[in-house]
DNA sequence: CTTGACGTTTACGTTAACGTAAACTATGTG
DNA sequence: CACATAGTTTACGTTAACGTAAACGTCAAG
């Protein structure tokens, strides 16, 4: 486990292009420090990008990305965090339904697969 | 269950706009017939669209829900529908990435709100 | 008959998430 | 020193998925 990354290493390792690193730090969801005007990316930076990744790969906007990792640290008096809380609670229904919807369309396109099977024995017979 | 529906029944019915169902149409993913210059949706375009929005749920694009539509009528020839199957494989392939990135993420919202409350107790407390 | 509710087409506007290109800097190598 | 390699900033371009507005058709109700 590295100290630093440099923006080639991180962008290699997760298989995004530099621009996007930069793009992701233009909206703060990253921090590199400037080591002698290049950026330096963290340990800290390299978790937050895999929760990006994840979180895009669930279809959520940068943004939705950003909210989340801003969950990790409760801060701020009990008003804000109970509003963090609510939001948790929000994301969480949300991602259940994500859950249903997931568990069906698995269930439809293992019935397409079947018919698609079917259709290739009839193929073979007829 | 009715036969078919106007253009608005069906919006409201699913909270979007007539604009989006026709877009929709111009992508090819509803066909409307035309009764009196006005749409008509049948039930099968009442089908596809909860595909649409389920797709949309889960972060697809138009064209992939496209595509898993038209995987539910396996046609052509061997070629065609042996290429039906490997799209098929790799959808699932990408759901399943999804169902994982999904638990995985469900796990940092509980860890979350655990200490977002946690927080709150330290802050009556004190 | 005209007003209003609903429909149509056409076309330009908008946002997110980068891609791409230009122009420049710094550094190590033959 | 020249050149390649990797970094930087600035800025305009691109695509998806509609939103929004204009201009028009149509039909039942007052």
């Amino acid at each position: 486990m590295q100290a630093s990354y440099s923006i080639r290493d991180l962008a290699q390792e997760f298989d995004v292009t530099p621009r996007a690193l930069r793009f992701y730090e233009e909206k703060g969801l990253l921090q590199p420090t400037r080591h002698k005007q290049s950026r330096s990316y963290s340990n800290a930076d390299r978790t937050r990008l895999k929760l990006i990744l994840r979180g895009k790969r669930l279809g959520l906007t940068l943004e939705e990305s950003s909210d989340i990792i801003l969950m990790y640290n409760p801060a701020g008096n009990r008003r804000q965090i109970q509003s963090l809380i609510d939001k948790i609670q929000e994301k969480k229904v949300q991602l259940l339904q994500q859950q249903e919807d997931l568990d069906s369309m698995l269930q439809d396109l293992n019935k397409s697969e079947q018919r698609c099977r079917a259709a290739l024995r009839d193929n073979d017979k007829g």
